[in-house]
DNA sequence: CACTTGACCTGTCCGC
DNA sequence: TGCGGACAGGTCAAGT
């Protein structure tokens, strides 16, 4: 589930609440969502939060990482009063009393708040770490520029050139072509730039892939602003939702009028997921047909 | 290599 | 109401 805007607004919700906090104790509830020895943990305190595409970095004394990735339907949910709803529990929060049937590891901080991480299908993960195997991680390795990065264009196009015969969102989704992009965001970037989700990249002017480059980062941008998407399992670190699908164009939105002609917005399957699009605004090769 | 498909899990929704 | 099957936002291993 969550994306750049997601995983950057829970990082951000971090930054303002644990920033400093001390680690007390750390629950493992199951066993294939934490990587690492989570006694290491204790006593050390919270000195930075980091993100590099989907994956949050929590940096501790001692030159250690908390490395996490929320996957599909992991959530990062602090409280500052771990045995109920807490003193500090804002309104609108999703989420009830914690821990619950999803959660799968606590992390107890000296002053009595805690932070859940919860994750109904264990395909998420912590891994704790020396800071400087953090970069080793293959998905960070790899991983491309953001297209909010500074001028993410000429490494995009350098990568994402090593596959012309691979469909656009397929192409979208490979974080070693660009980090940080899944579905939602795939979909959204695509509309906006009037292309079809199943044009081949070799089809694509560069041109139409910068426009391209250049929507995503205009929905993300406004998904920011917005809190991120909450589909289903969304959160962030106070258990709030995100606004940004009352905004999408075509995610989602499958039946309804494109806002753009009119036309009902479909759903079919691209690159094996599940892929909204307009088909009078986002025709196959549309950018062959104008460079 | 580039590319596609299925696996990892649990919960929900839809059709019968 | 119950049951089976399809599907869900992400990556990775294994196949062509």
């Amino acid at each position: 589930m969550p994306e750049l805007p997601e995983v950057e607004t829970v990082r951000r919700g971090l930054e303002r609440l644990i920033l400093g906090s001390v680690v007390a104790s750390v629950e493992v509830l199951t066993d294939k969502s934490f990587r690492g020895d989570p006694a290491q943990l204790a006593g050390r305190a919270v000195n930075r939060i980091g993100r590099r595409g989907k994956v949050l970095i929590i940096e501790l004394d001692g030159q250690l990482s908390l490395v996490a990735h929320l996957k599909m339907t992991g959530q990062m949910v602090y409280r500052s009063d771990e045995s109920g709803w807490g003193a500090g529990h804002p309104t609108g929060s999703l989420i009830g009393q914690l821990p619950d049937a999803s959660t799968r590891v606590i992390l107890r901080f000296t002053d009595g708040a805690a932070l859940f991480f919860n994750d109904q299908r264990k395909f998420g993960w912590l891994a704790l770490m020396p800071n400087d195997q953090v970069a080793a991680i293959p998905l960070l390795a790899q991983m491309g520029p953001e297209p909010l990065d500074g001028d993410p264009w000429p490494e995009f196009h350098r990568r994402i050139r090593r596959h012309q015969r691979t469909s656009i969102k397929a192409a979208l989704l490979n974080q070693a072509v660009v980090g940080g992009i899944g579905n939602i965001y795939a979909d959204e970037a695509l509309w906006a730039a009037r292309t079809h989700p199943a044009s081949l990249v070799g089809d694509l002017s560069d041109r139409k892939l910068r426009a391209i480059l250049r929507a995503a980062a205009s929905s993300i941008e406004l998904s920011l602003s917005l809190g991120g998407s909450t589909d289903r399992n969304y959160v962030d670190a106070e258990g709030r939702p995100g606004a940004y699908l009352d905004f999408a164009e075509v995610f989602r939105r499958d039946g309804r009028p494109c806002r753009r002609c009119g036309q009902s917005i479909v759903k079919t399957r691209v690159a094996g997921r599940g892929t909204h699009f307009c088909p009078h605004c986002q025709r196959l090769k549309p950018a062959s047909a104008k460079s």
